[in-house]
DNA sequence: TTTTATACAACGATCGTTTGCGCATTTAAT
DNA sequence: ATTAAATGCGCAAACGATCGTTGTATAAAA
C-alpha cells in the first residue's frame, strides 16, 4: 500500500505539537527546549522525514536548482562540460536541471520559457547553431535569473565562457610546423562561426609566425566526416608538396587521414595530421590523432562558479578563457 | 531593476476581482462569464503571466517531471537513451531532470533520496556498476514512484527495459560465420556482468548453429582499448587460422583492428572483426567497424512509454526487450 | 505577594495556485 | 407575482514549510 510521505504536520499530529514547534525543532532553533527537539528530532528519523523541496522553494522563492541547456547531448564536449558544472554544483548543493535544445531555435525559447516556470536559479547555456535572437534571454535577465554562456555565445556583454581557440589553433599548426611541415592545409569550419573564424585566425598567425605564405587555396571548409574524405582527396591531388593538415575536429582529422592512406600516402611520414577537441575517436583511430583537447570538465567548473558568483551578487558580466591543451599522438610523429 | 514575475494575485488585484476567478478564467471554466474571461486573459497575456510550476507541484503533489539516472553522461549509448527518453517526456508533457551517478553507489542513494525530497513523478534508471543492494529503491517504490531500469538492470521482479545482447551477439558471430569465418574468437565482458554473460552466449550458441566447435581459448576477457590491444596480438600470435574477431564493444574492435594490422595481417581479407554498441569511433575508424546496433534512442523511447504507463495505473511489472540491430561496414566485407 | 524576566510553544501569515461551497443576482417557469 | 433554477463570483481551506509575533507558564527579583 502507498503511504504518502511524511509531513512536518505528521509529526506534529503524533506529537500532539504543533508545527512550528516541530520546523524549528528539527532545525535545532534555540527557543525549542533540549527535550522537545530530541522527541522531534528523533520521531522524525524513525519516520524518515524528508522535508519537501517544493514546498522550501515555494517559500523561499528559490529552487536551488541550476539549469542547463545544451544543443545536443549526444557529444563527448558537451557532456564533459556537463559533468564539470555538476562537480561544482553539487559541491554548493545545488542540482541541476539539464535540458537539450537538439540545436532547435524553437525548442530554445520553450526552454527558457520552463526555466521560468520552474523558478530555477540560474542557467548555463550554448547556444543552438540556429539562434540569432536572443530575447528569450533578456526575459530571464529581467528576472534576475542569471545566465552564463559557454562556447557557443552571443556577441554581447554577458557572463560567458569560451575556448581559446585562436591559441589552440595556433599551438597545432605550430606542433607541425616545428615537426617539418612547410605546407599545410587547414580543413576549416564556416567562417560564420566564430569557431571557424578564430581557428582560421590562429592558422594564419602561425604559418606568419614562421615566415610561410598563407596560400588561400589550402583553406576548405568542411562540414563531416565525408566532406572532409572527398576534400582531402582533392587537396592531395591538387597539391603534391601537402605535409600537413589541421583539422577543425578530429572527425574531419580522421576523414582526412583516411584520404591520405587512400592515395598511398602515409600517417604520419608523408602528411602529418592533427583535429581538434579530442573526442574518443582520435585516440583509438590509426594512427591515433593528435589534437587539441578542449577541457570540457574545466570549462564547466569555471561556468558554474562563474554563475554561482552572479547569483551570490550583482557583478558586471565577465568572460572567461579556457586555454587550449595539445595533445601529441602518433599523426604528428 | 528586477521585478518579481506576475502571479494570479497581481492579476486580481488590477483587476479588483478575486484570485479564484482569475484561476477559473484563465482555465476557461464554465462558471465564468464570457466577459471576464476575456478580460483576465487579455490581462495575463500583456502581462506575461506563467503559472508557477512550483506551486502548481505542491498543490498537485505531482512535479510532472521524470528523474534519469545514468552512470555515466560520456557515453554514447547514455546520451543516446536520454534523447529517447525526452522525446516521449517532451509529448506527454513532461520535464525530464537527468542525474549522473558517475557510476557510485553511494551517489545513486543521495540521488535517489533527492528524487524524494523534488516529489518527482517516475525514475528511469540504468544502475552503477557498483550498485548490489538495491533497498533504496523500495524506498521510492514504498511511496509510489514508479521505476523504470534499463540496460544495466537487477534480477528482480521489477518494469525493465534490456537491450537482446544474445540475438545481437548470436547475429554479429552469425554474420562473420556467413562471411567465411570459422575461427573466430571472442573479445569478452566479465562473465560476472549481464552482457558480459549473455554476449558469451549468443556467441556460443551461433557456433554451434554452424557446427563449429567452441574453443576456451578463442574466449578473453578484455576490458580496455589497450587490453584489446594486447590481447588481440597475442591471439593472432597463438592461432594462426584466425580469421574472424567478434568484440564485446567497438573500443576493444578497434583495438583489436590495430593489433591485426600491426601483426601484418588485414582487415578484412585475413582477419574480419565486428564490434558492438555502434560508436562513433566504429564509423569513422579505417577500416570502419562492422557492428551491433543497441538502439539507444529507441530504448529510451521504449522506457518513457513503459513509466508513463506504470504512472498512469497500476500494473504488474514488465520486461521489454529491445531487438539488436546489425551494421555492417568494411570490416567485415 | 507582586512585578519582571525568561523560556518555551502556539498562532497565523505567507509563498502561488486550485477548488468545494455558499451567496447574491438574474432569468425562467408557474 | 412567486418560486425555482441558473449564472457569476468570492470566501476560505488546502498543499508543506518558515518565521515574526504573541501568549503563558515558571522562576527570579523586589
Amino acid at each position: 500500500m502507498i503511504k504518502h510521505q511524511v509531513t512536518i504536520k505528521d509529526i506534529a499530529k503524533i506529537l500532539g505539537i504543533s508545527v512550528s514547534t516541530v520546523s524549528r525543532a528539527l532545525k535545532d532553533h534555540p527557543d525549542i527546549s533540549i527535550k522537545t527537539k530530541k522527541v522531534v528530532q528523533d520521531l522524525a528519523k524513525e519516520l524518515q522525514y524528508r522535508p519537501n523541496e517544493i514546498a522550501l522553494s515555494l517559500k523561499s522563492r528559490k529552487s536551488k536548482i541550476i539549469g542547463i541547456i545544451v544543443p545536443k547531448l549526444v557529444h563527448h564536449f558537451f557532456s564533459s562540460v556537463i559533468e564539470g558544472i555538476e562537480n561544482i554544483a553539487y559541491e554548493n548543493g545545488y542540482q541541476v536541471m539539464i535540458y537539450n535544445s537538439g540545436e532547435s531555435y524553437e525548442r530554445e525559447i520553450q526552454l527558457s520559457s520552463s526555466i521560468l516556470n520552474f523558478r530555477l536559479d540560474g542557467l548555463i547555456i550554448s547556444m543552438s547553431k540556429e539562434t540569432t535572437d536572443f530575447s528569450h534571454f533578456d526575459k530571464l535577465d529581467q528576472y534576475g535569473i542569471p545566465i552564463v554562456f559557454f562556447d557557443r555565445v552571443p556577441d554581447l556583454p554577458v557572463n560567458k565562457v569560451i575556448f581559446d581557440d585562436y591559441q589552440g589553433a595556433f599551438d597545432a599548426v605550430s606542433h607541425l610546423i616545428k615537426q617539418g611541415c612547410r605546407t599545410i592545409a587547414h580543413l576549416s569550419a564556416s567562417e560564420q562561426m566564430d569557431i571557424g573564424r578564430k581557428r582560421i585566425e590562429g592558422y594564419k598567425a602561425a604559418l606568419a609566425a614562421n615566415n610561410i605564405p598563407f596560400n588561400a587555396d589550402l583553406l576548405k571548409e568542411c562540414d563531416t566526416f565525408e566532406d572532409a574524405v572527398l576534400i582531402a582527396a582533392i587537396l592531395i591531388q591538387d597539391n603534391p608538396h601537402l605535409d600537413g593538415i589541421f583539422a577543425v575536429n578530429d572527425l574531419t582529422g580522421i576523414g582526412a587521414t583516411n584520404a591520405i592512406r587512400q592515395s598511398g600516402r602515409r600517417v604520419p611520414e608523408d602528411i602529418k595530421v592533427i583535429g581538434f577537441t579530442n573526442e574518443i575517436s582520435s585516440a583509438v583511430c590509426a594512427p591515433s590523432l593528435s589534437t587539441v583537447d578542449q577541457r570540457g570538465v574545466e570549462m564547466g567548473e569555471v561556468a558554474c562558479r562563474l554563475l554561482l558568483e552572479s547569483m551570490a551578487k550583482e557583478q558586471p558580466s565577465q568572460t572567461k578563457v579556457v586555454k587550449a591543451d595539445l595533445i601529441l599522438r602518433n599523426s604528428t610523429l
